[in-house]
DNA sequence: CTTGACCCTATACTTGGTATAGAGTTTACA
DNA sequence: TGTAAACTCTATACCAAGTATAGGGTCAAG
């Protein structure tokens, strides 16, 4: 199998393919004489399943642990429960401060609900003047 | 006033004073004879607006707008608001996309309860085999 | 035998900055 | 006055997680 089909049986674009390949998420396949890429359907699977992980919003390097703790069948999954656990704790974090940002916004936009004039805008007024603000996302 | 006094002053980076006049949320300063930026009051405060805009998680674009808009004071805040509007709703977008995928998350960790080993983990068969995923934040 | 559909590598672009290198400038202190 | 520290300048590279090109090579059909 070429890249082009491989990349419509997962759905993943061909760019992407290479660049989980250049991230050593995908071991390098086969070449072709011509220099092709060729694929079995292990790297379909592994591809699927890296597929599973980003659309859990997992990054590469969450990702790099799960692949590395699946390659030995006979090891503890306690690597892979942390790597899920701690990553569950990255999306509630995220979420905590998102939730913190909305209930500022919203109070901010509450303080001009007939549109005036720039001058007298309570929104560009609260901009000036929230004092103790969130802090922003840092990983 | 030099960057560094302001970078103090607003407790933003050097880096970061000079990424804002690059990108025009900042007009360039005035220069001292052997080059260095000097500023006065007024770009301190246009930086302590863009830093409440940044801690509210708007893009440098989204503050583009609101800038511009704060620019003319007679003219009406109608667009100020809209921006706020479709930035609040940015953020419960992606509030919601991340919820439904902590929800995934633990029920997919719920079925490794004890740890056991890679080939018998329900969180690595789940991984494999979840078919309905929710969709990735593209922005 | 040439056109179109593939594939290859390498590079630039995105966002919101951070972190250097290598150079010039100003300030403090002796 | 000398010099060393502290400051500033531009330009460039880097981060995530890819996307989008440019400029080439390869393969099948007509
Ligand atoms: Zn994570
Ligand atoms: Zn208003
Ligand atoms: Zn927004
Ligand atoms: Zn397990």
């Amino acid at each position: 199998m070429k890249i082009g089909a491989l990349s419509t049986k997962t759905g993943l674009s061909i760019q992407a393919i290479r660049f989980y390949e250049r991230k050593a998420l995908l071991s390098a396949p086969e070449r072709t004489q011509s220099n092709y890429r060729s694929y079995s359907d292990v790297a379909l699977k592994q591809l699927m399943f890296i597929k599973q992980c980003r659309a859990l919003d997992m990054t590469i390097e969450e990702i790099s642990l799960v692949l590395q703790a699946r390659a030995n069948p006979d090891n503890s999954c306690a690597e892979v429960n942390a790597t899920i656990d701690k990553h569950i704790a990255d999306i509630e974090h995220r979420v905590d401060e998102l939730k913190a940002l909305q209930s500022t916004l919203i109070s901010m936009r509450s303080s001009c609900t007939i549109d005036t004039k720039i001058k007298e805008c309570g929104v560009l007024h609260k901009l000036d003047n929230i004092v103790e603000m969130q802090a922003t996302y840092k990983k």
